[in-house]
DNA sequence: TGTACATCAGTGAACGCGCGTTCACTGATGTAC
DNA sequence: TGTACATCAGTGAACGCGCGTTCACTGATGTAC
């Protein structure tokens, strides 16, 4: 009945990439980026130093693994929230919301996913051809129903990203928790933070 | 003529607190954050890795006695641009153009900032009853013209600062290159994207 | 079906490193008399 | 004006730490014949 194979790991790991990164963000959410180093990682996941160097070429490898997993979970969290929205009207403001309560619940593995694009100089590639940063593309286009060029609807989804992205590192300041509290809670904040872009009040009227 | 005196320094300093800012500083611009360290501090300020503790009570308390000074610097550096605005309505462009010009001119620096207030959870302060976030706050209050609320007003300055945090975190990413020559520049493109905020669209046309 | 052998994926000890901080110390300074 | 002495602001050696990475190794796996 109980399964005696499983109590102590075998010699060969199975998946230990997988079990790699599981382990690495398990320690980003008990201990944040700081506590994260290679050791720590292959003492979360019960193997030597040594190991990780069978799957990942140095610790940098491995983060960007991580950071990719991070970037993907941001991708499937606005789609769905996207998809909840009542009207166009509402997506945007929906999608930046969504997009600061991910960094609010992952802090650690928000931050893991910056600092691998600010050593890299750039966002990861496959943003601009699809996922969050083409999601929120879209639907500024969308609402903006056609009245955008080409370069307006990149400089204000640039706009968008930035604001969001500055919210999502300030969002658990101290200061704002008056305002918080005025506003009924940390979510009406964010919508009305969002609101005051009023990245679209020109089309309010149109 | 020559002042011997000073070709080798006499036991005390002088002012040690003040030359190992200055040290840090130099150390941040030469080889970023990753290399402050407190010992790096001390050797570049010439003294035993021992003599800052003297003047800090740890590595803590050097690295915010930097960021106060990165967020002086911020302030008057603001306070200067805004002088420079030909009208209230590129005021607040200006500004935002500005914050973050000093965030890339000064990468580490602005880093370290905000590493100190990521730490506290809070912004500095004396933001919010004087320097750079009130200066902000007050443009944004101008170029309203008391068509804003008190809740407003907060709001708009949240947005419009996490809007410039973002941007300049983000101010050398290799994505917007293109966008960058397209427009004539990294400064134009600056302008054009705190343009297409569009925090004020709505007065426009009161 | 059995066996030799190459390859894969682990081990654990060790390397050298720079770090923050502490310690007992000493040279320099300033003050009370 | 001189001197004893407390205090201040340095020194340099040492502590223990955890890190990334390498190394020679070995156990397990799979494949060719």
């Amino acid at each position: 009945m109980t399964i005696a194979a499983t109590e102590s790991r075998p010699y060969h790991h199975g998946d230990l990439s997988r079990a790699l990164v599981d382990a690495a963000r398990r320690i980003l959410e008990k201990d944040g980026p700081a506590a994260l180093s290679l050791r720590a990682v292959a003492r979360e996941a019960g193997v030597s130093p040594a190991a990780p160097y069978h799957h990942f070429k140095d610790k940098g490898e491995l983060l960007e693994a991580v950071a990719h997993e991070g970037w993907v979970a941001l991708d499937s969290f606005l789609m769905a929230s996207r998809a909840l929205a009542q009207n166009a009207r509402d997506r945007m403001t929906s999608i930046g919301v969504a997009y600061v309560q991910f960094a609010r619940d992952n802090p650690a593995l928000y931050r893991v996913m910056y600092d691998c694009s600010r050593d890299k100089d750039a966002l990861p590639d496959q943003m601009k051809e699809e996922g969050a940063y083409c999601q929120v593309r879209n639907t500024i286009a969308e609402q903006a129903e056609g009245g955008f060029s080409d370069i307006d609807l990149e400089l204000s989804t640039i706009a968008a990203w930035c604001a969001g992205h500055g919210l999502a590192e300030m969002i658990s300041f101290k200061q704002f928790a008056p305002l918080k509290d005025l506003l009924g809670g940390e979510d009406a904040f964010l919508r009305a933070v969002f609101e005051h872009l009023g990245m679209f009040a020109k089309f309010d009227k149109g």
